[in-house]
DNA sequence: AGGTTTCGTTAGAACCTATCACGCAACACC
DNA sequence: GGTGTTGCGTGATAGGTTCTAACGAAACCT
């Protein structure tokens, strides 16, 4: 979580407030959404006056920016800590809807409502491949090889995402269907719809993963 | 579209201008997102000053409701043409997409980022039951009987959704599906996830509903 | 035509983002 | 340890937003 690098006591004190700041501006998207972040707010929290925080981040955009890095990064690392202790796909599934569910306002930050002029940086999308990758670890030992679908054929064309995993055309499919599937399930579920309709969304994610698993490709 | 309830000439062009401010609200919106949508940017365009607006919308949040009910009411009307010109399911798939690309937001404002605080009002989740209603239609028409899932059990316990739609529990589980699954790849299609990684969303989805088509429960 | 209702205006309060110039404290170097 | 430089926090300021209040004028109804 933390960047070992306190090189001088300065560069210590500005990473310092700087994941202060971060922490507040967490707190108040968790609570009332991205929308409602406020760098007014967040420096009456800290009982320090609003033009201070601008020594930190450029704006309300870098900061929003730096947050969507850390979500992409907290997932990634999620993925990796799971699969490293032994998860298979069920696993990840698992600890994906966890991660979700313990602040659905960051998974929106990923997978929610995209604003239309904004490009994400460049880490962002190297972050994004790691998980793919991790997915596609998980997948490609589910599937060690199987019939390649049509769809998988235009997967095979454009495997650039996969930037190199020796997935076969099969695990590409299957990663990409997790993908899908269980952000169809979890987003509904985040965003409350299940809830309206009185379903459990607890059983319609294990349902979906669960045929995700008995029926693959 | 419009309302043919002109009884007096008040109410005639209040309509009108409410229309006027529904209009330049989704352009506002189909290219900045909600987040940009001013009442302020608003009133500037149509030649009238800020607080004018506030006779016609109590506020911001009564006009985002307001266009929240519309889009609403357009899939719904979306759904309901394409079933009586005879659409089946994946006519209905066709459709939905087709609307989710016309206005991206405009999908977004119905099945993307929730704002935690946010309640919809009662009519809402009244066209949101038209919209699956009309979805249960084409699912029973496809799949007249089937045997009962176990996911099936738990739809048939908790069928108030459904609102006493006649469909059998293998319906349910279908459009349940349906949904969950066109809205996974088409959500990620619309926020551009599928073009950052050099993939085609026309066929992932079209891969989508034909594995729903063809491996019905 | 008169009375009432409704509309659009300007003024203003309370927020927000963001920039600037200034004073001061902390660091770095000698 | 003193001194110079760097960086930090401040208040002031500009321009944006939502939203309320009071006023004048226009349109409607009778």
């Amino acid at each position: 979580m933390v960047e070992p690098d306190p090189k001088t006591p300065r560069e210590r004190y500005r990473a310092q407030v700087r994941a202060e700041i971060k922490e507040h501006a967490w707190e108040q998207i968790a609570t009332a959404g991205v929308p409602a972040l406020s760098l007014n707010a967040v420096a009456k929290q800290m009982g320090v006056s609003g033009p201070a925080l601008y020594r930190y981040f450029a704006g309300r955009d870098e900061l929003i920016t730096e947050l969507i890095r850390d979500a992409y990064q907290s997932l990634a690392d999620t993925f990796r800590e799971a699969l490293a202790a032994g998860a298979d796909v069920a696993g990840l599934a698992h600890a994906l809807r966890g991660w979700a569910l313990a602040d659905p306002q960051r998974y929106f930050l990923i997978y929610g409502t995209p604003v239309p002029g904004y490009h994400a940086p460049e880490d962002t999308t190297r972050i994004s491949s790691q998980i793919m990758a991790t997915l596609l670890d998980a997948c490609a030992a589910l599937t060690p090889d199987g019939p390649t679908t049509p769809l998988g054929a235009h997967l095979e064309e454009h495997r650039d995402w996969a930037e190199g995993h020796p997935a076969p055309s099969a695990a590409l499919h299957q990663a990409l269907n997790f993908w899908t599937r269980l952000h169809g399930v979890l987003s509904l579920e985040l965003a409350g719809h299940f809830a309206g309709m009185g379903l459990d969304p607890a059983l319609l994610f294990a349902a979906e993963l669960d045929d995700l698993l008995t029926r693959r490709v």
